[in-house]
DNA sequence: CGTTTCATTGAACCGGATCAATTCTAGTGG
DNA sequence: CCACTAGAATTGATCCGGTTCAATGAAACG
């Protein structure tokens, strides 16, 4: 409970008291490994902070390929946060790929405590923006950058993806098929 | 101006009097054809809403292609957000395609703003989250779909840009070269 | 030990990139 | 009004890298 405090006053700066406004709305909750805590189709209906574990947010597209988008980790927030904020469909599903310890907040209790006090509201101002920040840098990676240089930047900003991902995995979220990344992998290891 | 108001207190109702606590932190600027409203690198330090006139977002990259990012037309607002907000250096560009008449708002006064009260701080945050629904529609649209698919997006979601922009221009928007734009224009035109 | 998943490799294919040449078009000035 | 020019769009030839489909090798797990 105590990395939430830490990660949320590193946000924004607040006392005890204004801190303990959302202590009544948090539940905690076990996921297994290979659950969904949210499934394509569905609203997404809490934002999670992830104690412990990894989970990975991935997209099927017509053709029934699952294309991931994002693997989160501890002390991270994980939210398909345009579902979240428009209460509308998800684009993904998030699933644990290890036994997990999570966080929940509902949506409604979320926008209450964004409308109790200035520094809640702030904390919802930021929050967006760090979205922002993160998107646009993939976006930036996705529409600048080869598969190649993309996977440099991974190598070089998410290093611990090549720990805990296997290639399957990850040649989605660079842009790629698996047969792409191994024969990427191999070219580069000429250089 | 009244078209800024329709627009702002479209995203948060509020009084006259509250919204008249942004008035004077406004100034009004015309910007020539082929004028540039900010240069990569620099910092974001103003947010635009753009009376009239039309411009485009563009990024260098290190071989020196332009690539556009974003087309910005009348009514909308034009900001590189992630410099806006860190305070950090641009990606981007913005440079007038037509004749132009803006309204700007300084970073601090803005910032101000958001601390004076509870509607413009609820401002700060809608505007954050619109933001980032913009971004990840263009973020899914790079990772999921193929250049024809995002062709048709395009023509689908954005028709007036193949009005307004060249096949020059709109080619790098939709991640590819002129020369291949038009060769998916002409496969296309069989279907 | 056998099954399954992951990673690699091969061959054929396809679409976008590149470089160069040509056509088309709009705007300019004579 | 026409001739010239510059930029835009098209086309051709070639190259390259990612895709597809199929097969094999390697590692993890029950």
């Amino acid at each position: 409970m105590d990395a939430l405090k830490n990660v949320i006053t590193s946000i924004v700066p607040m006392s005890d008291e204004e801190y303990s406004l959302m202590l009544p709305i948090i539940n905690k909750i076990e996921v297994k490994k290979d659950k969904d805590l949210l499934l394509q189709g569905e609203i997404c209906r809490h934002i999670y902070f992830i104690e412990s574990g990894f989970f990975r947010m991935f997209y099927v597209d017509f053709r029934g390929n699952e294309i991931n988008s994002r693997f989160v980790k501890s002390n991270d927030f994980l939210v398909d946060f345009a579902s979240f904020i428009t209460q509308k469909n998800a684009h993904y599903s998030c699933r644990a790929m290890e036994d997990s310890t999570v966080i929940s907040l509902e949506y409604e209790k979320v926008e209450a405590l964004y409308n109790c006090c200035p520094n809640w509201s702030k904390f919802g101002r930021l929050i967006a923006e760090s979205a922002y920040l993160i998107i646009i840098e993939r976006q930036e990676m996705l529409h600048f950058q080869t598969p190649e240089e993309r996977y440099k930047t991974i190598l070089k900003k998410e290093p611990y993806l090549f720990q805990m991902v296997s290639q399957n995995q990850l040649s989605s979220y660079i842009g790629i098929k698996p047969e792409s990344l191994s024969r990427l992998r191999k070219r580069m290891i000429g250089k």
